[in-house]
DNA sequence: GTCTATATGGAGATAGAC
DNA sequence: GTCTATCTCCATATAGAC
């Protein structure tokens, strides 16, 4: 009896999730209840309340599960890029593929800007998944040899990740055909950032730039300091 | 009995909407229901309703009312003012101030990015007041007399106004002390705004900028050639 | 036209039987 | 562990008094 195959609990809780994302899918986030999603895992109601504790709660499972199913593929992307630029686009591109069966739910995270909600991505709840995926970005960033004022470089990862995340942001609500708006969003400011970058590493030698670059690290100094995120 | 003066319906209109922003400054907006809103106004559910179709309409009727009484402030700084630099303090600043006391408030417009939902600021209800506002962004620009690109100078009181509005967003959920954080954000990225377009508009003689500015107009033009804000 | 009292229906959540 | 029956609370709708 001392089988170690997959627990029927796990089993349920897996169906509970499924049927959870194929739900949130087709009707949105706020829309769904748990009635339909424990009607489509083919459990009651309170079968899904028993494997997690709030409608919130199978937000933040997928966010997790997404995370997880990512990782492999996003080492892969840096291990084959040779530059930033390369690096970026893997893995930026990956993301938003991976998401795009579940661009509706996606928006029940970006939905939350503030904080204080446990399901933003810039809350306490999420900061390991934050974490974690701040990560690549400064494997991307250390990788890539770049040159850059010392008042800059250290928070490269992180206004990188913004960047990430303010383009998901923009894509979750992009309704152009095959949200060909965001694709013409990344490759502009791809090519702004990485020109953006090669500037600021041109500054000892160009007087012209102190102007953007000395508040720039003023306030990356000032704001990242006592933030998490 | 040709009185001119306010009728009752809309003292008791205003006590409504009164008592709902106390409410919402209290409670935060999903937090509130109409009926404490009702008891703090001293009236039953229904009449509430009456006046306002939905709790989403008392949010709309806070958004037009600040609109209209920013309105003469706005153009007054926008008169004295000599520089464009002085105009985006002052309008940007204004705004601040005059929400300050509602910041909880705030957060139920800026709460919805998604511009398909009616309290967004970036959705089609919002449209006329967010064009009037638009307005003042296009005053400030005009009455500048800044040197830049044909690719980039009609797009900038656009870019001005999502600069005023992710400011407006940072402020909502900043809980630092008397907001500082804000205001360091504000203080060095208007800098960096100012140097920016100055940047910009050495274009025709540096040609160092153009990897920068090419598909920035690009984009811009792509971007808001078809869309509303 | 203005408003009160009350009803409706649906949401997330739970106590406790199996 | 699993699920049924039920609770509580909400936004909103309605009937009809003034």
């Amino acid at each position: 009896m001392a089988r170690r195959a997959i627990p029927k609990s796990e089993e349920t809780r897996r169906r509970i999730l499924a049927a959870a994302l194929k739900v949130f899918g087709e009707r949105g986030f706020e829309a769904a209840t748990m009635r339909e999603i424990a009607a489509e895992a083919g459990v009651a109601v309170g079968a899904a309340y028993y494997y997690f504790d709030a409608k919130d709660a199978l937000v933040m499972a997928f966010y997790e599960q997404a995370q997880e199913e990512m990782a492999p593929a996003l080492d892969a992307i840096l291990k084959r890029s040779k530059t930033l630029e390369q690096r970026l686009h893997g893995i930026i591109g990956q993301k938003l593929e991976y998401f795009a069966p579940n661009r509706t739910l996606v928006s029940a995270l970006t939905g939350h800007i503030d904080p204080a909600h446990p399901l933003s991505p810039f809350s306490r709840a999420t900061a390991p998944i934050r974490d974690r995926d701040l990560g690549f970005f400064e494997r991307a960033v250390a990788e890539s040899q770049l040159r850059l004022p010392a008042t800059i470089l250290p928070f490269l990862p992180r206004l990188l990740w913004l960047y990430q995340m303010g383009l998901v942001l923009f894509w979750v609500y992009d309704r152009s055909p095959k949200q060909e708006r965001t694709e013409m969003l990344f490759e502009k400011t791809l090519k702004m950032m990485l020109a953006a970058i090669k500037l600021a590493g041109l500054a000892p030698i160009k007087p012209l730039l102190k102007p953007l670059l000395k508040p720039a690290g003023e306030l990356l100094r000032a704001i990242y300091d006592e933030a998490a995120c």
